[in-house]
DNA sequence: AGTTACTCCTGCGGGC
DNA sequence: TGCCCGCAGGAGTAAC
């Protein structure tokens, strides 16, 4: 499941291989990869002829190529997309391809095709360009202009669980499931908690974990990543190994002993220390 | 207005 | 063996 750390992978590795390129021919496969392209897979296709991808950007999950007319391609992976550069290994699950100018082969392969790629113009929102789809995503943890007490002050206002509030990206972005049972197990929080009963100082301590988490992620190359192939369904990913909370159910708590938890929350599932995340009383 | 539930989608694994 | 169900879950949208 790509979040931010998997998401900053990919964006790096197109920064690298990408940038200055033509892209020279495009062809959308599935319609539902381009869905959130209002004008259609043929308007797409026929404004990215010919132009150049001058750079990369990123805001929690999202990430964005910008085409050098104040326009960006937007991508989000959503569940198992993946941009891959030349061979494909499972083309059924081809979405877009695009022909670059040296004759390499940019490809969107997504199983679950959530994700897709739109085009958008750039908007200055808070001082910083983005593309209009992403105007409404709060900056993420890894930005150096997140402002943490400003994300607490709103916590502090919400009626509303912890680890929901972790995972509005209009809160605070980038952060997914994983992600965000790793940093409450981290800051010793129950994600049942309601945000505006947990301390000033425990909210710091907590996106503090978020930061600190995904830091450690992307050090390790996200989940799993060899160049610019992102293996979002693979079981060895190389941060696996990192996690304590999520996925450990049954196992002892790394920092206690006691038995790790699951349990179903907004319909997904919730991996805690019973003893070190206490759930509040209800 | 703030918060929550629903929906999209595919492949895999467990149970019968 | 094969079928059905549940699960994985990001995020927009509908509904409370």
């Amino acid at each position: 499941m790509p979040e931010l750390p998997e998401v900053e992978v990919v964006r790096r590795g197109l920064a690298e291989h990408v940038t200055g390129k033509t892209i020279t021919a495009v062809r959308v496969h599935h319609p539902r990869a381009v869905r959130r392209h209002e004008a259609g897979p043929a308007d797409l296709t026929a404004r990215l002829l010919d132009t150049t991808i001058t750079g990369t950007g990123r805001r929690g999950k999202y990430l964005w190529l910008t085409l050098g007319d104040q326009s960006a391609l937007v991508v989000h992976l959503g569940m198992s997309g993946q941009m891959l550069l030349g061979e494909v290994p499972n083309a059924n699950h081809l979405r877009i391809a695009a022909l670059l100018e040296d004759g390499t082969t940019l490809s969107f392969v997504d199983q679950r095709t959530f994700g897709g790629w739109m085009l958008a113009d750039l908007v200055t929102v808070d001082g910083t360009d983005v593309p209009a789809p992403v105007a409404h995503i709060a900056r993420d943890p890894l930005d150096p202009l997140f402002d943490r007490d400003g994300v607490i002050t709103v916590l502090r206002r919400k009626h509303s669980e912890i680890k929901r509030q972790l995972l509005d990206q209009t809160v605070v972005s980038g952060i997914g499931n994983i992600y965000a049972d790793e940093s409450l197990w981290r800051a010793k929080i129950n994600g049942a908690r309601l945000a505006s009963g947990v301390s000033k100082a425990k909210l710091a301590e907590l996106l503090d974990a978020a930061a600190a988490v995904m830091t450690d992620a992307l050090g390790q190359g996200g989940t799993s990543f060899d160049s610019l192939y992102v293996n979002v369904n693979g079981e060895s990913g190389y941060f696996d190994r990192s996690l304590d909370a999520y996925g450990r159910e049954g196992e002892p708590c790394r920092r206690c002993g006691a038995i790790m938890r699951r349990d179903k929350f907004m319909n997904r599932s919730s991996f805690y220390c019973p003893r070190c995340q206490p759930r509040p009383r209800v």
